[in-house]
DNA sequence: GCCAACGTTGGC
DNA sequence: GCCAACGTTGGC
């Protein structure tokens, strides 16, 4: 019998919405992360797995960069804000029969000390391939590398230059 | 099926 | 606030 190896994602909040610190101190430390309405970021969370990695990052702030960790705690589910006509997030082709998009559920694991910023992030070595540094990459929902999660948590314990 | 118009994301 | 990138929409 084979276990699946982890998986590591990265996916993009912004803190004025939802921040690392807003997770941990959430009911559970958990979260539905709800509202992805890109249909490679959907595809992305329907992949993702109970107990993968997720690097959380924050999006839209004068620092943008990864500010924690989150561990994926349920996989993915029918998105329930698709089926609500007062969500924002409400989409009226989606039907219960035939859910569209999907949410999964995060658990708290970890703040870092300070946000790894995008800045550093570009300097540093072995995140030449790393989505979220590509010019252009809107996507809220990546896929991050093994070697690219150890090289980001590694930053994170180290003392801003 | 093409493609222009439009809307959104997100860094700067 | 600006604007590049890019996904979606809809006319044809």
């Amino acid at each position: 019998m084979s276990v699946m190896a982890r998986r590591y994602w990265l996916m993009k909040s912004e803190p004025g919405v939802f921040s690392i610190a807003d997770l941990e101190r959430a009911k559970g430390q958990t979260t539905g992360w709800e509202g992805v309405r890109n249909y490679q970021a959907r595809n992305f969370l329907r992949a993702a797995q109970v107990g993968d990695g997720v690097l959380f990052w924050h999006s839209g702030t004068a620092q943008p960069g990864a500010a924690g960790t989150a561990v994926v705690a349920r996989a993915a589910y029918p998105d329930p804000t698709q089926f609500d006509p007062r969500s924002e997030y409400h989409d009226p082709a989606a039907t219960e029969a035939e859910p569209r998009w999907v949410a999964l559920d995060l658990r708290f694991e970890s703040a870092f000390p300070r946000v790894v910023t995008l800045d550093e992030l570009r300097g540093a070595e072995g995140l030449a391939e790393m989505i979220v540094l590509r010019r252009g990459n809107r996507l809220s929902v990546t896929p991050v590398s093994p070697g690219e999660w150890r090289i980001v948590l590694r930053l994170a314990r180290r003392a801003p230059r």
